[in-house]
DNA sequence: GCCAAACTTTGACCCAGATCAAGACGGCCC
DNA sequence: GGGCCGTCTTGATCTGGGTCAAAGTTTGGC
């Protein structure tokens, strides 16, 4: 999730992100033929909480549409996010019976799904799909520890800009920029989501995204729409290495 | 790294663990020969850096013996560590050329080590070692995110009771309770690796420390030497689902 | 068009953990 | 044995971000 690698899919090969993320690295077709057989499409509404920690996981699927996150919550009610899942992400683990994490629809989600068992079979027999899973998980190990150094060691506003940071980075593959240069971007999480997501409160949130907009380094328009004028400056604000350090 | 499924390796099976990790799942004999040729052992003191990030990693391996680290650093020499490997834990990716973290024995470390292009051949071959390695990286991915949770939400007292508790699940499949069954170790790391690991700064870890024996949660001889009297004690001080969470 | 609910901003105050500083406790080399 | 260096502890003080509170804004339902 979150990274590079992710950004490289061609967006006009298909319409569902999963033929090349998990199934198809190579696009053989006679593959996709044996598993569009056990595919479906499930729909979500934003809100919704597509399955709960611990529950059953008897499919494993990804984004094709949407945003889902995924938190673990703690008896008393602490969250922390510990991933977020935008289109041609992928969800599940094959091996594991259970699901570690909530999984969350925080906007309208569609995602492709195949029954578990029977990918699981399909893997067994293509392993190129191993290998492109186990690629995958690689990219989100290290989007993992990327964020493991954002939480322990960060500021809030370096929290806050590396989060814009990397929300505009994974948009801006898709959304152009627009005619002077600057990112632009819709937010895709609410403030609490954003808090969730970075170890702070949703007051700290508000008031440093405040900051970042008075100090010019990013503009809004309404809550959610941001500009931003100057990518060096924001990576900067970020403290991440000139290079954007898993992202080179 | 750092779960119930690391621990539940047989150590007397062989002197080589990556035989079960990574490579023998199921231990079939022929697989091994091969790989044989392409294995060698090395060896570090403590205190010597393994591979910078950013350098060229020409092989796989796991740790035989002794602890290394993985760390990420900020240019400000803000440090977070983000991975600790103990003995049958993996270091390195299929597919990727450099590496991503410094990788840091802590301890003497001895390495059983794969020359990369040969082992990835091998694992083109055999399709049930990218199963295994995609297991494994699952379970690096699980420990991550909950690691996150440590970071993002914890309290101090909490994160110090929480890296207790993984070194003492851990040690204990090893080690022996002693007669009164209390669980016993050597902490691995430095005062200052804890905080580098927990995001904290090595004042607060002695502090909490202190605090924790002062409550009676643990006990120390000397610095180092740790006795757990009471392990449900303890997971209640991590904050840990009573289920102990993703190694359940 | 109005109301309610959800989301966001801003202010005032507080506290957990950082920072700064000073010793204490080993080991290890000479 | 003595001195030195790395590690650890403890104290005093400071501060970034949390907490509590209140009010502003947007959205959707009717």
């Amino acid at each position: 999730m979150l990274n590079e690698r992710s950004l490289s899919i061609p967006v006009d090969c298909t319409e569902c992100p999963i033929r090349h993320r998990a199934v198809c690295a190579r696009c053989e077709s006679d593959e996709l033929e044996r598993l569009e057989e056990i595919k479906y499409y499930r729909k979500f509404e934003a809100g919704q909480t597509v399955i709960w920690s611990g529950d059953r996981m008897d499919f494993v699927g990804s984004v094709v549409s949407g945003i889902a996150t995924l938190t673990q919550t703690m008896e008393d009610g602490r969250t922390q996010m510990v991933g977020l899942l935008l289109p041609s992400d992928f969800v599940g683990r094959p091996g594991r019976a259970n699901a570690a994490y909530d999984v969350v629809a925080t906007t309208d989600l569609v995602m492709c799904c195949f029954r578990k068992a029977p990918f699981e079979e399909q893997m067994r027999q293509t392993p190129h799909i191993a290998q492109r899973l186990l690629e995958m998980t690689l990219d989100e190990l290290d989007a993992a520890r990327e964020w493991m150094l954002v939480l322990g060691r960060k500021t809030a506003r370096e929290k806050i800009a590396s989060l814009l940071s990397i929300i505009a980075r994974r948009d801006a593959s898709i959304n152009m920029r627009n005619v002077t240069g600057s990112i632009v971007f819709d937010l895709p999480l609410t403030r609490e989501a954003m808090a969730d997501y970075l170890g702070l409160t949703l007051e700290t949130v508000s008031r440093q995204i405040s900051a970042l907009r008075k100090d010019g380094v990013i503009s809004l328009e309404g809550k959610r729409h941001v500009t931003v004028p100057d990518m060096q400056r924001l990576l900067d604000e970020a403290g991440d290495d000139s290079d954007g350090g898993v992202f080179a």
